[in-house]
DNA sequence: TTCCTTGCAAACGATTTGCATTGGA
DNA sequence: TCCAATGCAAATCGTTTGCAAGGAA
């Protein structure tokens, strides 16, 4: 895998973004500067790298963020009203609290939970 | 709204189903009996009224439960693998403490957090 | 009768892919 | 040079919508 200009460039805007961004988002963020078709492609190559992790919004559309073991264990806050999102950290405890009743949870259904997803939902300040 | 026999028929399948469902798979389990534009208008009706819950898997197709009010809060242990989704409750004392935190980590950003989904990722049974 | 609901087909929008071209090591 | 990476356009696929017909109150 080579590491060219145009993979330079989503790196750098995912470094600096708010929070997780869309395919989209990140185009207009390059300014245009790579078409849809290789932002999915670098995309896709970087999540399957494990360089970027990839969920759904609300809407349903694709946002990608920074592995955690770049960028650290968080969380993400949504405002239900205008479907923004940003990276929240939350105490070391209740982390190990989860990740703790988690997997005794799943162990009961079979499951070896071996991590977790967060997504505490409200209404964001310009919305509120 | 009315009460139809369309309707009732996907009340039925979502309280009978083992987790949260895609509209292709509501198809399904109705035996085709409902068009896919019928189901969604349905679907999307009966989360505007609170009826049910819509969220997007690892793929990015939503899938739909009845909501909690109907079913009790739980969350989801996801298989990373197959993509099967189950429904998983956990310990009060634990919600309560993600509740807490939550809406504490919320407030710093200037969000009021009235709610959390957890997803709990795994291997499930079957792809062990 | 009066609307709400349904079916079908067409429209949409996010994402993927085929193919010829470009560019990095 | 050689193969991965790119750009464009066309194809996919889940989901939505227009419109005419059917059904419940």
């Amino acid at each position: 895998m080579r590491y060219t200009k145009a993979r330079r460039l989503v790196v750098d805007v995912l470094r600096t973004a708010p929070g997780p961004q869309s395919a989209a988002g990140l185009a207009r963020r390059l300014g245009g500067a790579i078409p849809l078709s290789s932002l999915y492609r670098t995309l896709t190559l970087f999540e399957e790298t494990g360089i970027v992790e990839r969920f759904h919004d609300t809407a349903g559309v694709a946002r990608y963020e920074l592995a955690e073991w770049l960028t650290g264990h968080h969380h993400h806050l949504t405002c239900k009203v205008c479907g923004s999102t940003e990276d929240v950290p939350l105490p070391e405890d209740l982390e190990a609290s989860i990740g703790r009743l988690g997997s005794a949870a799943g162990a009961e259904s079979g499951f070896r939970v071996d991590g977790h997803r967060l997504e505490l939902q409200g209404v964001c300040r310009t919305c509120r």
